[in-house]
DNA sequence: CATCGTATCGAACGTTGTTCTATCGTATCG
DNA sequence: CGATACGATAGAACAACGTTCGATACGATG
């Protein structure tokens, strides 16, 4: 497919990219430097070639956003029909939904792009009916199945969002860890007023040293319960 | 406050601004046109003055986010304040989540920026105690109550950042409805293969027409079911 | 009147996404 | 085999953005 290129003689080679390279290079950068780390010039530079060739692979840089964010959605799809299924359609529920959050926390810069135009996005069209089709196991009315889709993805989304944050200077320079840097905001909270700041004392022990997956499942676990309420299993 | 310029003879006279009136035409932008439409340069036009000046009262553009974010966030933590309150923590917390999500309805660009730095924005920590408080009165334990307002906000936010993306150009020409637009897909997902896409097939005239603030609800009122569920009331 | 801190502003800088125009390489065809 | 068309590449330029710099005005204080 990509053509051989070896003429040995001097003079600046041309590069010959293809749309994979394209894309596994643009996931690359975002995997190793996040989102502020994908342009055009520095995914030129990769390629080693220029920046106006990518252009004739996507329109615009959220094109190439969209195809990064399909392309490792492609992945998460077959992890997810790779699982081996249960007699209920609600523990399947947890293990997709959870195969998708941890492949947010791999990939935090997920959080942010992921579900975005899904006309482009087919991979997060499929996710969504794999997600669906548990769902045609339950006893429940389109509407129904239409709002639980939608509020387990809504779960995966809000929690995802919160790692999809760049994080400050301190922690990109390595001077503070990210727990560290989640334990001065626990330290400020403690200062506060427990008159009028009750709650936030009552759980600033558990927001300290917290575990963004156990967050997620608990909050997966209180939707996944409501809705095991709502069809009646 | 505000210093009398009425210096009738020719010359460029100068503004004089104040954070609050950086702050008000910051989120005037934000509402008539979206994110995009805030710029350093708009935002100086706008208060008639040059472009370096607001750096005197914000240090970045991500800090004039924060804040006018938590400016508008203040509004709704007084309206929040406002609930007259019921024998049911539960129900306190479903009309609370409503008002916010109210807000982001009619601020889509707040859902975006909604509960990021959480140490400039002072008001959505106040947010979340006032949700937290009424975990208290619920028998749970501190990492129940602090998973709980999480999975709350977590549902809040994976609704609203649906509604914080920039709309298609065509909508924004007016040459295409929202209603329109989604009907649109609703009708590619109609000519998908039923024997793949059986979930999809189920729900398209859910999706076709769908209303945010019914989906939301539903997403919460599981959440909701859960907790209840689990707080054994 | 001199001085200092507050507040303002135009101009410039560097980086970004994007477009323009020219070119190269390869396969196809008369 | 040479001409041609098309797939693919690339440098340079453009407009817009966030940000910084240096100069300047204003009002209060000594």
């Amino acid at each position: 497919m990509t053509r051989l290129q070896n003429r040995s003689s001097g003079g600046r080679r041309r590069a010959s990219h293809s749309m994979e390279s394209v894309l596994t290079e643009a996931v690359a950068l975002l995997d190793e430097a996040g989102a502020p780390a994908l342009t055009f010039r520095a995914l030129a530079q990769r390629l080693g070639g220029g920046v106006a060739s990518i252009y004739w692979y996507v329109a615009s840089k959220e094109e190439l956003l969209d195809r990064a964010t399909d392309h490792v959605v492609g992945a998460v799809l077959t992890d997810i029909e790779a699982l081996p299924g249960s007699d209920d359609p609600i523990d399947d529920l947890r293990a997709m939904a959870v195969t998708l959050f941890d492949a947010i926390v791999r990939r935090p810069w997920l959080g942010t792009y992921f579900m975005r135009n899904t006309d482009i996005q087919g991979n997060a069209l499929r996710l969504y009916e794999k997600l669906g089709q548990q769902t045609l196991r339950l006893d429940l009315s389109a509407q129904q199945r239409f709002h639980a889709v939608s509020a387990i993805t809504g779960v995966v989304i809000g929690s995802a969002v919160d790692l999809g944050q760049e994080p400050p200077e301190e922690v990109l320079d390595g001077t503070v860890t990210h727990d560290e840097f989640l334990s001065r905001f626990a330290q400020a909270w403690r200062e506060l007023d427990p008159e009028e700041f009750p709650f936030v004392h009552e759980i600033v022990d558990e927001f300290d040293g917290h575990d963004d997956v156990d967050q997620f499942r608990s909050a997966l676990e209180l939707t996944l319960a409501g809705l095991r309420l709502q069809a009646g299993v």
